[in-house]
DNA sequence: AAGGGTGCCAACCGCGTTTAG
DNA sequence: GCTAAACGCGGTTGGCACCCT
């Protein structure tokens, strides 16, 4: 083989650009019944003519059951704020603390509100974490969530301007801050032990354990919007919501195209709580839905 | 109303890390 | 221990939507 990577697959074989609602339906539904153990074979397993990553980069910031959509809120931005203080362009590690939101997601958002919210005059979040966080604890060498330890315990001391708005908003007291790190830091090494990238995968894998990081979500979603936020526990997570008024093969077309989160995830019925039934019953809708319905096996191949 | 500029976001690219043989 | 494959992450970009003139 030669020099360099080899490409993850062959470009003038897959298909590019955005995603149709067939092509999402077919991805759901083969995760759904399948997983996904392998991203690299998934496509031609599935059916798509899409690269794996293109697969996964999809199903993570888009069709997962519990990726929150929707504007962020304030507390969310001012928690995206202080973490990137923390731990600079760690996109996935913020992402981790904020439930429901991809690190696709908060990147954006922090490239096009939060870096310009914080100031001009700071230098940019390219430029590796804070300056003043990588003068005093070198995070290459310790476990990054100490780094969050310390962090946090120093928090109070630095007088950034940013700084000192965040403390105002979300921390009254020193003991306050060293109770937050301590929480977040079990929060990492939770999340750090399980997968909590994979949990719909998990679900999927065994079907007995039905969402197995619920409770962790749960605790983790409840330490952060309870102490470090407020006022944001039901919102923190938009996991399907019951789909009862819509009926099998009743997608409307919406401005020309066909919203699939729009009319089966995002409807305006009441924030489900979280139960498995409901999950089951999002992704038996999403199978009748498909024109996919079986897998029809030619050669080495689904079609 | 039309055209240009700007902002936003979904998706792609490429590299570092991890895993499997 | 080595190598290649696969995964995951962060940076970048293409294209659409909106705003302004």
């Amino acid at each position: 083989m030669g020099k360099g990577r080899a490409p993850c697959c062959d470009k003038s074989k897959v298909k590019r650009g955005p995603w149709s609602p067939q092509e999402d339906l077919t991805l759901i539904t083969f995760i759904q019944k399948h997983g996904h153990h392998n991203w690299r074979s998934l496509p031609k397993l599935a059916g798509l003519m899409r690269c794996g990553k293109s697969c996964r980069l999809r199903w993570i910031n888009y069709l997962r059951p519990d990726v929150k959509r929707g504007n962020f809120t304030k507390e969310e931005e001012d928690a995206i704020i202080h973490f990137h203080q923390t731990l600079g362009n760690k996109w996935s590690k913020i992402a981790s603390f904020l439930p429901g939101r991809t690190d696709n997601e908060i990147k954006n958002v922090w490239n096009t509100h939060l870096k310009k919210r914080i100031s001009p005059n700071s230098s940019p979040s390219s430029s590796s974490s804070s300056s003043s966080i990588s003068c005093t604890h070198d995070q290459t060498d310790h476990d990054k969530n100490c780094a969050i330890v310390h962090e946090e315990e120093n928090y109070e001391s630095r007088d950034s301007p940013s700084s000192s708005h965040l403390h105002d908003k979300c921390m009254d007291t020193k003991q306050e801050l060293c109770e937050e790190a301590n929480e977040l830091h079990e929060i990492q090494l939770l999340l750090d032990h399980d997968d909590s990238d994979d949990i719909t995968s998990a679900y999927l894998q065994n079907k007995e354990m039905l969402f197995p990081l619920d409770s962790l979500l749960h605790h983790h979603e409840a330490h952060i919007s309870t102490e470090l936020f407020q006022n944001t526990s039901e919102d923190l997570v938009t996991k399907p919501q019951s789909f009862d008024h819509l009926q099998p093969c009743e997608f409307e077309e919406i401005n020309g195209e066909f919203d699939l989160w729009t009319q089966l995830v995002e409807s305006n019925s009441p924030v489900p709580s979280h139960n498995n039934e409901e999950y089951k019953e999002w992704f038996n809708f999403m199978d009748n839905q498909t024109y996919l319905d079986d897998f029809t096996l030619v050669g080495d191949v689904c079609l």
